[in-house]
DNA sequence: GTCAAAGTTCGACCGATGTCGTAATATGCG
DNA sequence: CGCATATTACGACATCGGTCGAACTTTGAC
């Protein structure tokens, strides 16, 4: 088995698709994932975020995000930082994250 | 049975929630149809676009689209003539919209 | 080497949802 | 009224997806 040593795919810009993006993005718990990240350019480990999920289910969720291309991952010791791909998300949809960060909680 | 005589309800301004609105933009179907009414000012009825789906299955979706509060529908005829609530959702979410309908297809 | 911390993987469960076909329901026109 | 058109309602089906627990992997500290 491979286990964590398996490279973090990433889509590349013109790999992200809109609808996955939106998936990803209408997930509550997801959602707060964004938020958060939105405020912590420099990223964070999800797993300090008290999401009253498991971890698995967080595993999950930054997962998605990932593969959508809505946040970027990198490995740092045991912990995993995800960032906003905010540049990348602007420049495809001008706006949308904007917008979608707007809405009152 | 009621039928077709059920007010069509929509959510008010303030009752529309970015979830439910990103859950019914995310997928193929509804965002096309979204695309469609984006560029139809006054408003269309959905029938006449060929989506590949059952009628029954484009009602489904066009509720889905009212119900989280996208689109307003109203009766003319037999017919339901939906149109974009843009300027809700412009109010709501500065920038989803265009981002959304900026991406290349 | 041992141990703890952070994440991941896997399998399972279960509710949500996209799809269809069939039947029923308005609306408008002769 | 009788009929065509447009849409809806209902029921069924298959798949997707969010959730968890248990076991495992990796990394870093001691």
């Amino acid at each position: 088995m491979r286990g964590m040593t398996t490279l973090l795919a990433h889509p590349e810009r013109d790999e992200i698709r809109i609808t996955a993006v939106l998936h990803a993005l209408a997930d509550p718990v997801r959602l707060q994932i964004v938020r958060a990240l939105a405020s912590k350019e420099e990223g964070i480990s999800c797993g300090v975020l008290d999401l009253g999920v498991t971890a698995s289910t967080l595993t999950h969720h930054v997962r998605t995000l990932r593969e959508a291309g809505v946040v970027r991952v990198r490995p740092q010791g045991t912990a995993r930082i995800s960032s906003l791909r905010r540049s990348d998300l602007d420049a495809l949809y001008p706006g949308l994250l904007d917008g979608v960060l707007a809405a009152r909680q």
